[in-house]
DNA sequence: CCCGAATATTTAGCACGCTGAATTTCCGAG
DNA sequence: CTCGGAAATTCAGCGTGCTAAATATTCGGG
């Protein structure tokens, strides 16, 4: 069982962290100085890479719920970067589609905290990446296991939990 | 240089958001079932490791800013969970101090998302552990220059940012 | 055709999280 | 001692993110 030592536990998910909220960071920096927010400066960069989205469409290629974005897109029409345009085909749907102001604004971004990473991992070797991945690979495989049994554990609450 | 393949990056960045993300859905999930947020719990987990804090030593410990610890406590003071105290020492800190109720519920909160992760790096033998390690040092290290180099970059800004 | 289930979006209400400005208290230089 | 700067907290305003409920539209079965 080797004993996972806390510092080496420490150390990785402080890492894992790091790389986590730096690359926010760096977008928000960005966007900022562009005078927009990160999340819009994501739903930007998405809509010119893939043309008009639907918010369900949208919102599920930054992760997040549709009502989250519907506040998002609100903002950013406020703000003269989007229009939203009912879908001909199905009534239901709005189709968010890029302003030229918001196209203008889209080809000035710099791609920059994907890109960093990029960089960074261009300083491994292939060997290393291999390495990298397939660890990381065996992480996420039995996290999600975990997290599955503890998924029914919730859904069959014949016990409160307790300590330890 | 070795190509870094997208592929690989994307496969590493996703790997990275993944378990940032769950470690904080699992989190949340278990405040939930306690009528909690995910950071109030932190925050009377941290207060019932440390004892009393100061409420710029809890934001510091939470990685957020003052003003945003302001209205956690405010919350936790109105469900009855911490109490303020002006110290005595220096009467410009507040205490934040656990109630009875707060540290019962505290003892109630399993530490899972660390927990979690520590179980999961058990699935690795101590050679993989140091390897991943080491890894991540390395990607740390090279994103932290890039972005002391981009900082740089942003504290003068002669040009303006450009595509790619 | 019509009705109910399914799908897409919006609304309302709350909790975070940030920045920037105000307030209170402390501390050191003169 | 006093005055000005520093430090700790709070307040105001905004953007993001969630859940739950409401609304609008489509689609399939009878």
């Amino acid at each position: 069982m080797t004993a996972p030592a806390k510092e080496d536990t420490d150390r990785i998910v402080e890492a894992v962290i790091y790389l986590y909220t730096e690359s926010r960071r760096v977008t928000k920096e960005v966007a900022r100085s562009l005078g927009m927010t990160g999340p819009q400066v994501t739903a930007i960069k998405l809509l010119e890479g893939f043309g008009d989205l639907s918010l369900s469409a949208l919102s599920e290629r930054m992760s997040a719920k549709n009502s989250t974005i519907t506040g998002l897109v609100d903002r950013l029409e406020r703000d003269g970067m989007v229009t939203r345009a009912r879908s001909t085909e199905d009534r239901r749907v709005t189709l968010i589609r890029l302003t030229p102001a918001g196209r203008k604004l889209a080809g000035q971004i710099p791609v920059t905290s994907m890109e960093m990473f990029a960089r960074a991992l261009c300083s491994l070797d292939a060997r290393e990446r291999d390495q990298l991945r397939g660890l990381l690979r065996k992480l996420t495989d039995h996290i999600r296991k975990d997290v599955e049994q503890l998924d029914v554990d919730n859904a069959t609450p014949t016990r409160e939990s307790h300590g330890i």
